[in-house]
DNA sequence: TCTAGTATCTCGAAAAACAAGATATATGCG
DNA sequence: CGCATATATCTTGTTTTTCGAGATACTAGA
């Protein structure tokens, strides 16, 4: 997945620098633009993400825990218990709900049988990566519909790098 | 807020049609990395946001309810009950474990004595719409930095657009 | 093999959420 | 105005969830 070819071709290892005639002024509207609008962005996959849970009918440290499976592919227990600080009884018993819901399954680790690999099941109608139901995808493609080749280009190039910095930026305050 | 003049110069009304000379696997390709991008970002966010619990140490309820307020602004009890869907007796020992940490404030309704609103107090060192840490603006002032105005342009049309999706599709799945 | 280390699960105690009722304020009707 | 009804929050006793510590099962190295 990583070597995947960059979909946009320049190559954002500089800032563009030659464009500076003095358009600083514009440069800060469209920074505070896209401040703006991130965070209506990440309001609404809050927003969204809220809709699941309630929708699911999960309590949060459920709903937190799938979401994480979902996310970050299985795990187990322990791992469970260290990346929500929980304690590993509570995951136990919360690993027991999800699983009597028919969310999650548990399975045995092939080579350490004391451990156990907690996966998120198949849902149908949903996107298999996330767990989100299909209509944000069909949205969003009716979204990008309305945009050129080179814009696609550029919004996927943001994506990856703006997707990068977020978890670097988790990784670091997880200390 | 949303008379803000848009930011991007084409209209976004339709497709832009003219430029489909039979690359619509390239399309197909873009639309894929912008699904597989866009998915990451989103996990970046959700690994933000589960570092920001960590980090204040609020339990899954204690910080939904948070970031909701900060999301959302200012709100009752009673909201916040119908929102989270949580009994108005256990809104009322969250807000105080909230308040008794600093994290929100409670004011009586001017108009209406029975009321009280909720609000998330000034967080020096955080973005102060968001309460993120500050770093996070940084490094997106930063990855901005390589873009040129143009290109940030469609970003933030993208933004808001996806934004306004995202809220939409939250609220038709809430009923 | 024996011992130490690791991973998950079980059990009693503490914390959080619920459901229902109490208190205080608002609104509308005679 | 006086009273009844409605609304918003807070309190109380019960159920659910989480915690902390220990039990069980497995692994790995001396």
């Amino acid at each position: 997945m990583d070597g995947a070819p960059d979909t946009a071709g320049s190559d954002r290892s500089a800032p563009p620098a030659g464009n500076g005639d003095g358009a600083g002024r514009s440069r800060d509207h469209l920074y505070l633009a896209i401040q703006t609008d991130g965070q209506r962005l990440a309001a609404g996959l809050i927003r969204l993400l809220h809709a699941m849970s309630i929708g699911l009918d999960l309590n949060p440290s459920d709903f937190q825990c799938y979401a994480l499976l979902r996310i970050e592919g299985p795990m187990t227990p322990g791992e469970i218990a260290h990346s929500m600080k929980l304690a590993t009884g509570s995951v136990t018993v919360l690993i027991d709900r999800l699983e009597a819901r028919g969310l999650v399954e548990r399975d045995r680790h092939p080579d350490d049988r004391r451990k156990v690999i907690v996966r998120p099941t198949e849902m149908p109608g949903t996107v298999p990566a996330t767990g989100a139901p299909l209509g944000i995808r069909d949205a969003m493609l009716d979204l990008h519909s309305r945009y050129s080749e080179s814009e696609l280009e550029v919004i996927a190039d943001w994506l990856a790098r703006a997707g990068r910095t977020l978890t670097e930026l988790a990784a670091g305050a997880h200390r």
